[in-house]
DNA sequence: GTCCAGGCATGCA
DNA sequence: TGCATGCATGGA
């Protein structure tokens, strides 16, 4: 990968498996938009960006060097070699099928507060309305980062409100879950810096000690915002995939578990 | 109107 | 330990 610094951003040259659209809109992140021009615009980690690919060059609008060092480089996982990683994935035959079609999906290193409060709202949810609710909770109670862009909402500020405040951005149930979830990190009683130090069978007992997080919101959390790439969470949606799994995963799949599941899910909800 | 969505807590056997 | 049930909401 080849880093050059520009007027208005930062250019990246030689990326490898790279998908935009698949990753940024393929159910792990729920704030990137898509632009007229094709390119994508989100917030993570309190950053904003917008990023477009052009002649296989990524053009990341507006970030500087230190933005790129500090959150975007991890965020992409661009450090990773996907492209090698699929070939192993691919002695799967119905990965392989599903690589050549959607070649280009990574794992997103998101923030764990983010990844854990949109991964139990996202529970018994459909994308489409998990997107919304999450919007309406960045642009109601999230710092304005700018006009019309919001950073996800500390837990300081989540535990200051209500149940009702919740749901009358559309939690439902869950709304008494992720209350209290930011009541627990905020006093302390959660401590999601440490879980992240953690191996990954401590991290999945504390995540599975909290209200309202259950085995496969701790994968989803664990994969997509603490960096367990071996996780492999199991929704309706895989459970329709593993019935072409019956004797369990292919040993190709160990150590990058997570990379194929989110292969195969992409191919469940097109397919089956 | 019914069914479903990146499920979980609860009660009961 | 495993299984049945209720749960909020909006789109199909």
């Amino acid at each position: 990968m080849i880093i050059e610094d520009t007027d208005n951003g930062i250019v990246l040259k030689g990326v490898k498996c790279l998908s935009l659209p698949l990753t940024l809109d393929c159910g792990e992140a729920f704030r990137w938009e898509e632009q007229e021009d094709g390119s994508w615009s989100g917030v993570a980690y309190g950053k904003f960006l917008n990023i477009k690919e052009e002649n296989s060059n990524f053009i990341l609008n507006g970030a500087n060097r230190k933005d790129f060092e500090d959150v975007w480089r991890n965020y992409f996982d661009l450090d990773r070699d996907y492209a090698a990683i699929c070939e192993k994935l691919k002695e799967d035959p119905l990965v392989r099928e599903t690589i050549d079609e959607y070649y280009g999906i990574r794992i997103l290193n998101q923030e764990p507060w983010e990844a854990l409060v949109s991964f139990v709202i996202s529970q018994q949810n459909n994308i489409k309305r998990i997107k919304g609710i999450i919007k309406r909770l960045c642009d109601t109670y999230g710092a304005q980062i700018r006009p019309g862009w919001h950073a996800f909402p500390s837990s300081k500020v989540l535990s200051s409100l209500t149940i009702s405040d919740f749901e009358a951005i559309g939690l439902g149930y869950r709304a008494k879950y992720v209350k209290k979830l930011a009541d627990d990190v905020e006093s302390g009683k959660i401590d999601l810096a440490a879980i992240k130090a953690m191996d990954l069978d401590d991290a999945k007992k504390a995540l599975l000690s909290i209200y309202g997080v259950g085995e496969k919101v701790a994968n989803c959390a664990l994969l997509f915002g603490f960096q367990f790439i071996r996780c492999f969470p199991v929704d309706v949606w895989m459970k329709r995939v593993l019935q072409y799994y019956p004797n369990g995963l292919p040993e190709c799949f160990k150590g990058y578990e997570g990379i194929a599941q989110q292969y195969l899910f992409h191919w469940a909800r097109n397919n089956l």
